[in-house]
DNA sequence: TTTGCGCTGTTAATCATTTAACAAGACCCA
DNA sequence: TGGGTCTTGTTAAATGATTAACAGCGCAAA
């Protein structure tokens, strides 16, 4: 299949998040709409989001649930599942540890690296914490392809160059400094400063 | 001044997070491109934004770093400043307290809030606690206009309705559900599942 | 001077994404 | 049975964002 656009991917794992909310209540049909109105987007962009990975919902009844569950997994994970680290135990390290461990069947986090001292050694929802100069043995031992990035400003720069040299494939960071990486190497930055600024600035002029 | 494209707002923001570097070091001027690589992006787009917020560089020397920040400033911040709470102080809520802290002077956390009793009347980097019931209250008292939703997802819709009704005017909602705002309330949505997902796809798919 | 290079500012073109429009099928109810 | 009402799936138009193209200026070096 071939690739999906950026925004529609991101609509997917939200689609799926809802959906999973609707499963467990045994809503067994969804209409275009209801997702709509979930996810705050046109009806018309949920039609055409399913529209692009090839599913098609019943006439007058909706998408049945279950099955665009499955179908969405069928995208968005990988057959045989990734594994990821988190670098940087901070609050917003453990933060990630806590909110994803066992969420996913086929993503999980299989460990973490700090160079705290205090840290080392400790596990947090049972993932280990190793120190930062493992961090190649153990990408590799433990065939992690993503690392997620919460270590401070001043060290992410040098922590992001150990981690694609360990050969990872896709990079989060939560860092507040863009860092460099390859063209094939998968970034994603995400800065809590930009949102909030964000926000201020609609706030102010609205 | 008119409003100014999402896009641009938001690198707005990243560009001053890396003049302030360049500034911390002393440099006085920057060129597009320089300031291009720092964010991975295209000297056309840096010198596009640029524009549109109505600023020139001088010719063959680039942009004045100090000067760039100030009108940075003047179009991101508030004159009056932005008084900012955290909704939920677990370990995210705190990441975001510690981390915001002192970094602006226009825009401040001022209040959290959490129902845990043993975190009631604590304080974060002397950032209170409050229970949530007070919410309302202290909204007022202390004049905040923008609320960090970093609460479990369970509680994420009614805490939202809690904060919307106390008169906010902007939310960012970390928790991983979506929430329903009125039209004039400003909602940001960063869903760390999404974002984790999203990688996957694309480390999956590349 | 004059030539050439390197940078900005801006307009035009391209590309991505969203929205509109509507045909066609299913169900309901008279 | 046959209109009326919903709903999906899809194509076409519109909007928004990025990239390309280039004019124009300033500095440097000859």
């Amino acid at each position: 299949m071939k690739m999906l656009p950026e925004k529609t991917v991101e609509r997917l794992s939200q689609y799926r998040r809802a959906l999973m909310l609707c499963s467990a209540k045994e809503k067994q049909h969804i209409y275009s709409h209801e997702l709509a109105n979930l996810l705050h987007i046109t009806p018309v962009q949920v039609r055409r989001d399913i529209m692009l990975i090839g599913y098609s919902g019943t006439l007058r009844k909706g998408y049945a649930v279950n099955e665009l569950i499955g179908l969405i997994g069928k995208i968005l994970d990988s057959e045989e599942g990734l594994n990821v680290c988190v670098v940087g135990i901070g609050n917003l390290g453990r933060a990630l540890v806590k909110y994803f461990k066992g969420k996913r069947t086929r993503l999980s986090i299989v460990a973490a690296f700090d160079n705290n001292p205090e840290k080392i050694g400790k596990d947090y929802k049972k993932v280990l914490c190793y120190p930062v100069d493992q961090l190649s043995k153990i990408v590799k031992e433990e065939n992690i392809s993503i690392a997620i990035l919460t270590v401070p400003r001043q060290v992410a720069a040098q922590v992001a160059g150990t981690i694609v040299d360990a050969g990872i494939k896709g990079i989060i960071n939560y860092a507040p400094i863009s860092i460099n990486v390859p063209d094939d190497v998968y970034l994603g930055e995400y800065d809590m400063t930009t949102s909030l600024e964000k926000a201020a600035y609609f706030v102010k002029m609205s």
